[in-house]
DNA sequence: CACCAGGCAAGTA
DNA sequence: TACTTGCATGGT
């Protein structure tokens, strides 16, 4: 199939211009799915504040951020945005990981196909499509391609997806016609971002200095 | 000053 | 079903 190629081209030339990205930054799984939740929707500059405060008040644990009060775990995320809405986030995934494996993730992969995971983290307040997705792939390896407003630009932009593309249409793009590795859809996503920040993508045309203006 | 950032849920028509 | 709005800080 011609959108395999076409696909895997678009990665290599995106490695061969920025090299590898080494995510998800983070020290532990756990951390990994707390940071999920806090960059919904914001910079990564600002989880960073946030994480490095619960990681002083050693709240990057599952035990312990579910034994903190909520206002206090609020304050510790100030500068992450939608602090108030984000603390309740976390303790919906906290009660959430505490009812259906408590806390041993290793479990949860083990009890569960891919696909019935997702579901029961949709079903968790403040859990959409990218943020289970993002859980998926980064924090529990499992090989699932992750897709956010960077990659729906891109894909946009080059022509190969139409304007009102839903989630999982998108998604489906890169599934259906890349193999199932979570090294591979790992970095991909990671590339997609880091060149969704680096070339202006938003009103101008594309950069002559993106690394995909070939594929347009 | 305006605008954006690695979304999501709830409300409206 | 298909929009719209609230959530909120910090950088450019």
């Amino acid at each position: 199939m011609a959108k395999t190629a076409l696909l895997t081209d678009m990665y290599e030339a995106m490695l061969g211009a920025l090299g590898k990205s080494g995510w998800w930054p983070s020290a532990s799984p756990f951390e990994t799915i707390v940071g999920a939740v806090l960059t919904q929707n914001t910079s990564w500059q600002n989880v960073e504040k946030a994480l490095c405060v619960l990681r002083e008040r050693d709240l990057l644990e599952p035990g312990r951020m579910e034994a903190v009060p909520q206002e206090v775990l609020a304050e510790c995320i100030r500068s992450s945005g939608y602090y108030r809405l984000k603390a309740q986030r976390l303790k919906n995934v906290v009660s959430f990981l505490r009812e259906s494996c408590d806390f041993d993730l290793a479990a949860l992969v083990a009890d569960f196909p891919a696909d019935r995971l997702r579901e029961s983290l949709l079903s968790i307040k403040g859990v959409g499509p990218e943020t289970a997705d993002t859980i998926l792939l980064y924090a529990l390896e499992q090989p699932v391609f992750v897709v956010d407003a960077y990659t729906f630009r891109i894909m946009n932009r080059h022509g190969l997806v139409p304007e009102q593309t839903c989630y999982d249409d998108l998604q489906a793009v890169f599934t259906d016609n890349l193999s199932a590795d979570v090294a591979l859809f790992n970095e991909y996503h990671a590339l997609l971002v880091r060149i969704g920040k680096s070339w202006c993508l938003k009103k101008q045309p594309v950069c002559e200095s993106c690394p995909l203006q070939s594929f347009l």
